[in-house]
DNA sequence: ATGAAAGCGCTAACAC
DNA sequence: GTGTTAGCGCTTTCAT
């Protein structure tokens, strides 16, 4: 009783295999309702699962794509690979999840696996830029793929990205509208533009309102939530000011305990707004106002991008636009 | 220039495809150097990437490994997906992460999928019981297979699991270590074992030191944040107790919130402890004494379960020893 | 030391 | 309507 084949059927059912591969494919046009049946009875009785790799082999179409994320434990991305997951079964297809750790090398590598695994395409998520080799091996491969929240230079590529420029400016303008003026900025790491663009947006809402956002006042994160403590908790003792913006909420978090520390209050004495709407935020006291980036549905999304490029080889980039979400750390200034 | 294969390499370097195949698998005994080196350059050369698939098909072993959890944004689980993957990358394995958003349905679903992908094992972790269909897909196919983090009667079958008792064993003793009394504990839900065990292992250590655990503070938990603030909130209103073990973390943070809206003080007038130990409670102010399941080694060790059940058909059980994470949010019980 | 040939489980012309 | 047959890219006897 080792596996059965589409011969085994085909014999217990007293037709060809090509009849049965015909009504596995569905592809019963001129087929006898008797036959049919009869074929599909037997599957199920012998319990016939068919073998992918066999059909991958000839079709050249392994239904498998692959998803590279750059760190499974950072709480954004586990709402992506969910709906990732759940578009690409809808559509028939299997994910693969790899987990870069962020490492350029693990990213090729998985690059090179994911190919000689003979998926279908694949999601690429990640900070940094993409390596010349992982270009090279994207490319050259003609494997369809696609680009999850960071961009590339270049023609008939498709991504997903979130407007974290907007995003930015919607932190600053809800900060400015609750009239503060005093205000920092904690950032991600120099090198990511999608930080970048969260300042740049978050300094044109201040300007807009006429305040002024202080060189010394952006704070250099790296999205972590210990550097962000240690950062925060330094300027805090020696600055005075009445909101701070995270540019991710992990790093909010962290802003959270420096200012446990120091006894400064959330939000009475200071306000918080963060970045991503992880889940982990409305675990926190007082629950964090924040960004939110529809996490999920870009993840959905993506593999829909992915999936038409592999099947009508059309390329798309589509813009998420953040929303405020207004929670507890965020408060109207007081005038004392 | 489509798809490089086993023969363009052939062709190329001018030899046969039994030659190429040999060396690409490094059965390479008896072989003239010159001849290795030549096929290996020209791989090099093309940037040939053999096709698994098909490999596959001929070997009967398609190097991928199926892992499904039961809910990928429970911060518990990356932990574990990330020990899974590393080892099986490190064994040359790639892994099929999947979430059945403890759906049974949707685990089933899998399971077929998995097989009709031939993995070549799968790794099970859900809270629940196996069902009886996804249970016959396990074991009809033959399909190597190892359980985490929950059980099966039964022979032969590997798996990897957390002494649960001891673990709440832990929990008890270091409450009544700190010299506390009133002391209530919430629970998983019902049916789950861990849950349950977790609760055992508490009441046995509360035992040993003459220390009561009263019906009533056990309160009824779903391992959810939401319903633990609900009750827990109820029951602090209106019971005196000074410490709170919740059976796990996700819980605890519904009970910080909950004693923060009653203005009870964490650990001053309420000591809490949690368990996991997932990466999040160190966000938390006071941070979390927990007991810590040592996820991404589970992970690892659950694969390298499955890697010797496949490749040696050898079966084991290992269990892990939980140990307690003494933070902030427990203290010494204040007789005032 | 190397190659020819069969076949893994399936699909897809093409025939009848 | 249904079957025959030729592969898909690879591994693996069995020859030489």
């Amino acid at each position: 009783m080792g596996k059965l084949t589409i011969k085994d059927i085909a014999r217990e059912a007293g037709v060809s295999i090509t009849t049965v591969s015909r009504v596995l494919n569905k592809k019963e046009e001129g087929m006898s309702q008797e036959t049919r049946e009869k074929v599909l009875r037997v599957m199920e009785e012998l319990n016939y699962q068919p073998n992918k790799l066999a059909r991958g082999l000839v079709t050249k179409r392994s239904n498998m794509l692959g998803l590279i994320v750059p760190n499974i434990s950072n709480p954004f991305f586990p709402e992506l690979c969910r709906g990732a997951e759940d578009e690409a079964n809808k559509r028939q297809y299997s994910l693969i999840i790899c987990n870069s750790d962020d490492q350029t090398q693990k990213e090729e590598n998985y690059l090179r696996l994911l190919k000689e695994q003979q998926v279908d395409g694949i999601l690429l998520s990640s900070k940094d830029r993409l390596s010349k080799t992982s270009k090279n091996q994207l490319q050259s491969g003609k494997i369809p793929y696609v680009l999850f929240d960071r961009g590339e230079e270049g023609n008939n590529y498709s991504g997903v990205f979130l407007d974290n420029e907007k995003g930015g400016y919607l932190a600053g303008k809800h900060l400015t509208d609750l009239g503060h003026t005093k205000i920092a900025c904690m950032t991600g790491p120099q090198d990511i533009r999608n930080s970048q663009q969260r300042l740049l947006g978050f300094q044109q809402a201040l300007m807009e309102n006429s305040v002024n956002l202080l060189g010394s006042f952006i704070l250099d994160g790296d999205f972590q939530m210990d550097t962000a403590y240690r950062v925060a908790k330094d300027f805090l003792q020696n600055n005075n000011v009445t909101a701070i913006f995270a540019c991710n909420d992990l790093m909010a978090c962290g802003i959270y305990r420096a200012a446990h520390e120091i006894g400064i209050q959330i939000p009475e004495q200071l306000s918080i707004i963060g970045f991503d709407d992880i889940p982990l935020v409305t675990a926190l006291i007082p629950k964090l106002t924040t960004i939110r980036q529809g996490t999920y549905e870009m993840g959905r999304k993506a593999i829909e991008l992915l999936i038409n490029k592999i099947e009508n080889n059309s390329s798309e980039e589509v813009v998420f636009e953040p929303t405020l979400i207004v929670r507890e750390s965020t408060e109207q200034i007081r005038r004392d």
